[in-house]
DNA sequence: CCGACTTTGTGCAAACGTTCACAAGGGCGT
DNA sequence: ACGCCCTTGTGAACGTTTGCACAAAGTCGG
């Protein structure tokens, strides 16, 4: 519930992972535009975003047929189309709650500014970081959120407290009229029907590299353990035995498997 | 071709999906194991953790069958499995490369160090910034890229720099062995076969927030356009007019279609 | 003006992920 | 020791996403 709202109306619809990957084309778009080509073919644009380009034309094919055939696409015009879909044609105001490395990173970023985001406000909880300018913004105090979100008007927050803070940061900003949340704290947030969220996690993608650097590093493992005349035993699950414990060091229960 | 490398070697083979959603149960487990809660039923740790609790199980099911039917799963007992899975139970160096504000902010992040990852070096660029002390670790120069990462002996490097000097850090990172990169830089790194890369990027994600937030302006603006019969201006908080140019104000070849 | 060539847009099938619904299995009271 | 109740683990249905392969549609040289 409240998360991903999805087809909460169907309109037209376009598929969930097509719209997580026209900001990686527009992205690609841009550059190839700073670099002054003006049409580029599916192919091209799909190795330059890192995707299979079938993938990238039905992803297009969604916003509509903005493609010439035997020609390819229109670097500007699609970069106008694609902007449109995702809303960018028009100017958001973010307020940043938590002005500590993480805000300050937000505010300094630069794709920021240049592509429809606008640092409306940063806050902070600290007496001591209140008043300071950062990225050109004078740090505001935490207890004014609902003050500042009606002045700037903003529906997106990103926040970027301590995890303890975030869900009362949360609650706030969206009791002042905030409807997107951009979520860097490590905590899942609760949020009423209507407003979304997204999270950032660095810890997380940190723990997706370590699965696969492990699993890359048992499988060499196994390879030299079998040029090594070494018994595998154990085909089945991966990272068991193979050297520690092959059971919980912990608490009851362990016993049983 | 190079990126997710996904199942190059067949091996059991848990989901990619489910590896995604492991560190978020795990962080739950934590927040559980602090309230000194010991066990915890499908239904309490899917809410915990955002997510379906029919989800959470078979996520589970895929490690093994570490619960107890009619009451739940010891909480220290999941920890271990689930951080076993992700390879948590041994330490993890990082190199972090780019000291700026993102840099910084990682090298700060609470989850960081407790959860089996930890800074082995921060490097930098700017000589203004290299020998300065961040988060207890003394900033070295890029320079010494392949020295850092070969005494560190780190699999994992962050790429926390700008975006034009990113692909020549990866690239270093590479060839000095590291294999997992994680990569803060708003463009699509090429990397060789296995290397396995995850991005972060802030932009994307706001992106995809106005997607939604625009959509569900529009549809209240229908709405009230509606029940109020005329010209919406000002419906509810998007001041846009929504109406704008249904066609592109540019480039060329616009006038076709 | 035509025919060869190029590249888009899409029908279709397979892979993947999610959710339901329920049988299997373990604890607990009696 | 038995049976009730609870919760796990999973088969099966469903929806989404991917990728192939090709027809449709446009350009360009002659």
């Amino acid at each position: 519930m409240s998360r991903r709202t999805r087809s909460g109306s169907s309109l037209p619809g376009i598929p969930e992972a097509t719209i997580a990957r026209l900001p990686l084309y527009l992205r690609a778009l841009y550059a190839l535009a700073d670099r002054d080509v003006a049409s580029v073919s599916s192919e091209e644009l799909a190795a330059a975003a890192g995707v299979n380009s079938a993938k990238l034309r039905k992803d297009l094919s969604h916003l509509g047929s903005y493609g010439t055939r035997g020609v390819g696409y229109d670097v500007d015009y699609l970069i106008y189309q694609v902007s449109r879909e995702l809303g960018l044609t028009q100017d958001w105001p973010v307020v940043i709650v938590g002005a500590g490395n993480l805000g300050r990173a937000l505010a300094n970023y630069g794709g920021f500014a240049t592509r429809g985001f606008r640092v409306a406000a940063m806050l902070d909880c600290d007496p001591a970081v209140v008043g300071s300018v950062i990225a050109g913004h004078r740090v505001r105090s935490a207890e004014d959120i609902e003050q500042v979100v009606a002045e700037s008007k903003a529906m997106i927050g990103a926040i970027t407290v301590p995890a303890p803070a975030a869900q009362g940061i949360c609650d706030r900003l969206v009791a002042a009229g905030v409807t997107s949340i951009l979520n860097f704290a490590p905590l899942v947030l609760n949020v009423p029907d209507g407003v979304d969220v997204r999270k950032v996690d660095l810890s997380i993608e940190l723990q997706i590299l370590a699965f696969h650097a492990q699993r890359r590093s048992f499988v060499q493992v196994l390879h030299t353990e079998r040029d090594a005349a070494g018994r595998n035993g154990q085909a089945g699950r991966p990272g068991r035995s193979l050297a520690l414990n092959g059971d919980g060091p912990v608490s009851a229960k362990a016993v049983s498997s």
